[in-house]
DNA sequence: GTACATCTTTACCGTACGGTACATAAGTAA
DNA sequence: TTACTTATGTACCGTACGGTAAAGATGTAC
């Protein structure tokens, strides 16, 4: 992806690639993939566009570096969340920090996967069905735990894991829906906690 | 709005004004506002640009009237749903016709308050803002429903209308995204059966 | 020093965008 | 027929977009 190959010779960088990465991810993050010109990124970079397509590429390589790095957090939550003892913790712990990142007053709010490109025109198509394929993969993630969870007996016989999985990703991704619409980290608590009534005893 | 003032005098119109809009409208559904160019609209109508030009004005307007013709159909639904007896029984409402509406087959999936401009760039943060006073109005009415319900007695004391309102229309903008993704009516009605589950006894 | 590699700057490319001027076609009114 | 009104088709405008060529700047290796 970057050059390991980064002999000492050379003209050396004059900005930082990850924290350009960052405000890559930032941009992304609150405007999309296609609201986000290259002149946005550029600017907000403080560099000139070839700068940032010798480092990265096109704007899809960008978006794509952005994206692995989102998604690289994204997992350390979700991976922290799934570790929990109990289907119900995990549960919570999903969606109680969901609230909390989401609505984040340090970062845009709302999730890259959704604000990424919901809908678009052709030429974000590919992004689109890439964000498609991380929520699934979000989901599955999900979904494979909650199976555990029923096999260890923490959830009730009745209870469908793949239901539940689908339930918690809706209510996250309504969660951001309503971060992108300015709500408070207090407003999607609630939100998560009235969720959490769902849960199966 | 349009023209009241149509004396039958000059050139008819070629084209069906209402039939365009609905065109208009499926096209900002699927692609948002700024993923739908005006070549997309003027080619799917059959017309010219100036054609368009002349019966809507600008993009904009355009995108006015589609929003005006869906929140009148929204509206439909909604009151339908907010007219049910008793509390549960609008939730159900609610939440499993969205599930029907949002993956309807014959229609783009997902929600034009949602899909039209979630994330995007300056020149269409004004429609962002707007969309986000429409889902605000909704959450509104189905708060005030809910307040009713709860004096009525057919909620618990305990149960607070401002939660359960930012809570169904978190599960319907998530089932937004959901059918973004391609999922199915049988899908979303699961998660909808689901988020029923968190309803207060 | 010289050679070499890489990054930076400026200036530019073609394309697609939203929007419009203008002449003409197609209807009504007299 | 003539005058008038409105919609249409063509051809175009300026701007912003994503992307790049070419020349100069800044480092390392010798």
């Amino acid at each position: 992806m970057k050059k390991k190959s980064s002999p000492e010779s050379g003209r050396p960088r004059s900005f930082n690639i990850n924290v350009a990465l960052d405000t890559a991810l930032r941009l992304f993050r609150e405007k999309g993939y296609e609201g986000t010109s290259l002149s946005d990124l550029t600017k907000a970079m403080g560099i000139n566009r070839p700068s940032l397509y010798a480092a990265f590429g096109d704007k899809r390589a960008l978006f794509e570096n952005a994206l692995q790095r989102y998604s690289d957090f994204y997992h350390v939550y979700l991976r922290e969340a799934l570790q929990q003892e109990t289907g119900r913790a995990v549960a919570e712990h999903l969606l109680l920090n969901s609230a909390r990142l989401l609505a984040d007053p340090q970062n845009p709010r709302g999730c890259l996967f959704v604000q990424g490109a919901l809908a678009c025109g052709e030429g974000a198509e590919s992004v689109r069905q890439e964000l498609i394929n991380h929520r699934g993969k979000v989901e599955k993630e999900i979904r494979r735990r909650l199976k555990r969870a029923k096999a260890d007996g923490d959830l009730p016989p009745t209870a469908s894991p793949a239901d539940l999985a689908a339930f918690l990703a809706s209510v996250m991704y309504g969660m951001s829906v309503r971060a992108a619409s300015g709500k408070s980290r207090a407003e999607l608590k609630r939100v998560a906690e009235t969720a959490l009534q769902a849960w199966p005893k």
